[in-house]
RNA sequence: GGAGGGAUACCCAAGCGGCCAACGGGGGCAGACUGUAAAUCUGCUGGCUCACGCCUUCGGUGGUUCGAAUCCACCUCCCUCCA
């Protein structure tokens, strides 16, 4: 591949295929920066578990994006598209490749299709609607979307509580709806044309065998502490990171309800 | 040695005479999805079949019964308590 002509390189796959590994070494032979494009790996409380660039390598060269959020933070598609656009111009400034490397597909989207500028919601509607989503259950709260915003009650199975609570969440912060907000979307950050994008996809059952050996080894690297540690924070077991895999199971197993 | 409890599909786990190919969850597979995406949601998940349906399953062997994962006997393995 001519990386030179590229304006990006874009690397995904499953996870444990390879991608940190191949940015990392793309980033040193092209002097180019690695970009996180991972839902999870931006959480600072979790670098073992999942599995997020050593600080030895991090010192090899540049990374952004990586636990630079606190955990405790519902953190989303939009705030990333935000970060990455200010990461972006930076190493365009400074003459650098942009090596995206993650495996969260709705980031790769946001960042090759756009995303629409769909106004912040302000924190206290989001969470008003959350708490009313637990309360009186996704159901209910579909039954008031097919009111307020007959399109998105449509178009979304009446238990579909996360998108359910997005498009009402927008019906309340802006008075339009959803549907409205997407077709007028921005520009996307990156011109699909010039960008290489590459997919690793190992064969299953070899990175199934990977899968099983990486988890040996962040148990053996201090996995568990760090979920003990994060539990100790006591947060909403709701948060985004809470759920990043291995989570839930280990703190289940603190707690004596797993083997 | 004695007294109990348990063995169910890839894993966990319900069922305790027919409505059971066997609840539920996890996992897996397929699919949907523009701000929680490692999430959320949908479908499938013993075999053969487009389907009706047929075949083989609930530790093992034998038995009771029109009929058993469910009852009985023996056996194997696991757990707890007493010694």
């Amino acid at each position: 591949m001519d990386l030179n002509a590229a304006s990006a390189v874009l690397i995904a796959g499953p996870t444990a295929s390879g991608k940190s590994a191949l940015a990392l070494a793309l980033a040193e032979v092209t002097g180019g920066v690695v970009i996180n494009t991972d839902s999870m790996q931006v959480y600072r409380d979790l670098r073992i578990l999942t599995a997020r660039p050593t600080p030895d390598e991090e010192a090899r060269v540049s990374h952004r994006l990586y636990g630079t959020v606190d955990t405790a933070v519902n953190f989303s598609a939009g705030a990333w598209v935000t970060e990455a656009a200010a990461v972006l111009t930076k190493a365009r400034a400074d003459k650098r490749l942009p090596i995206f490397v993650g495996g969260t597909g709705l980031y790769f989207k946001a960042l090759t299709r756009g995303l629409s500028n769909v106004p912040p919601v302000p924190a206290s509607i989001r969470d008003a609607i959350r708490e009313r989503l637990e309360r009186s259950g996704p159901e209910a709260l579909h039954g008031e979307l097919a009111i307020r915003d007959p399109e998105a009650a449509r178009r979304l199975k009446p238990r579909d509580r996360v998108r359910i609570a997005r498009a009402l969440e927008v019906v309340e912060a802006t008075g339009r709806p959803l549907a409205d907000w997407h077709s007028e979307g921005l520009p996307p950050l990156l011109d699909p044309e010039g960008v290489t994008a590459l997919f690793l996809a190992p064969d299953r059952k070899e990175l199934y065998a990977r899968i099983d050996a990486r988890f040996e080894t962040m148990m053996g690297a201090g996995a568990l502490e760090e979920v003990v540690a994060l539990a100790a924070r006591k947060l909403d077991p709701l948060l985004p990171a809470m759920k990043a895999h291995g989570v839930p199971a280990l703190i289940r197993h603190l707690a004596g309800e797993l083997s």
